[in-house]
DNA sequence: ACAGGATCCTGGGGGC
DNA sequence: TGCCCCCAGGATCCTG
């Protein structure tokens, strides 16, 4: 999916497009997601301003004015887009909101349909969903939990990178450009890796997320902003999906091995397993 | 308890 | 050209 870069990309791009605007009409495809989207909330989000847009890791929060909360995840292939009515719709697109005026939508379109919109109550029940599927912010994590959450386990450090509850927004792209960054092999076990180690991936994270940012996300296949835009970081990849070509640090190819089940990239030479 | 694999989907690319 | 297999930015459930 989008990860956190393209998820703050969007969240950015939305907020002057949709703050206190309101929905007059929903529409919804035929094809059922991941979360399905349940027919009594149609009626809800009707009506009511949205007040403010925030993201939380992957996640985006719309607060309304009733005090409800449309929580948005995008899975692989989310797409949450305010364009004109005019627009045909694009294949795959599971729901359109129009906006006051009639004359622009907001429109999920979802190809592989790993993600989803849901409607919650409050923001008490709101926050209690978030907290208990994520940890910590990479930008305000504090270094001995981190330190904690990695040494603590036998899982690679690859595997504790797409741990959302070790540090929330990091997907298979940034788990490897940071581990990149940081000199560490995907594979090192988190319990055999050094209090400096964790130092050295913690401020990679945040290095690598940042200029991300900076950059608009990166555009592989299917993210564009929320105004359609794609990204630029994918000019700035230093390993990921850059098997073959030559590390930036020290000119070795980039390997690639499978672990947690994702594809990782590294450099054999910088990113070597402490031993 | 924990780690790894399978699974949910569609589309694109490479190999034959 | 066509077909088949594999792969893809994620999270959850199941198994050993």
């Amino acid at each position: 999916m989008p990860e956190l870069p393209e998820v703050e990309t969007i969240v950015r791009d939305l907020r002057p497009l949709l703050i206190e605007r309101h929905f007059t009409h929903l529409t919804l495809s035929d094809q059922a997601l991941r979360q399905p989207w349940q027919p009594e909330w149609s009626a809800q989000v009707l009506g009511g301003a949205i007040q403010s847009i925030r993201r939380r890791g992957k996640w985006m929060i719309l607060n309304l004015a009733s005090g409800r909360r449309l929580v948005v995840h995008l899975g692989m292939t989310g797409q949450l887009t305010v364009t004109s009515s005019a627009l045909p719709l694009e294949d795959h697109t599971h729901l359109v909101f129009t906006l006051d005026g009639g004359l622009e939508q907001l429109r999920y379109r979802d190809i592989r349909r790993f993600g989803g919109i849901t409607l919650y109550a409050d923001e008490a029940t709101t926050e209690a969903f978030l907290n208990d599927t994520l940890g910590p912010e990479p930008f305000d994590l504090n270094p001995a939990t981190f330190q904690h959450g990695v040494q603590a386990t036998a899982r690679c450090l690859k595997a504790v990178l797409l741990d959302q509850h070790i540090v929330a927004g990091v997907g298979n792209i940034y788990a490897d450009e940071s581990l990149h960054t940081a000199c560490l092999h995907p594979s090192q076990l988190g319990r055999a890796t050094t209090s400096a180690e964790c130092v050295r991936l913690q401020s990679a994270i945040v290095e690598v997320l940042t200029r991300a940012i900076e950059r608009r996300g990166s555009s592989i296949r299917n993210y564009v902003g929320g105004s359609g835009l794609r990204g630029g970081y994918q000019e700035e990849f230093r390993a990921y999906g850059r098997t073959g070509q030559p590390c930036p640090r020290c000119d070795t190819a980039i390997e690639v091995v499978r672990l947690a089940g994702r594809s990782s990239h590294y450099c054999p030479r910088c990113q070597r397993t402490a031993s």
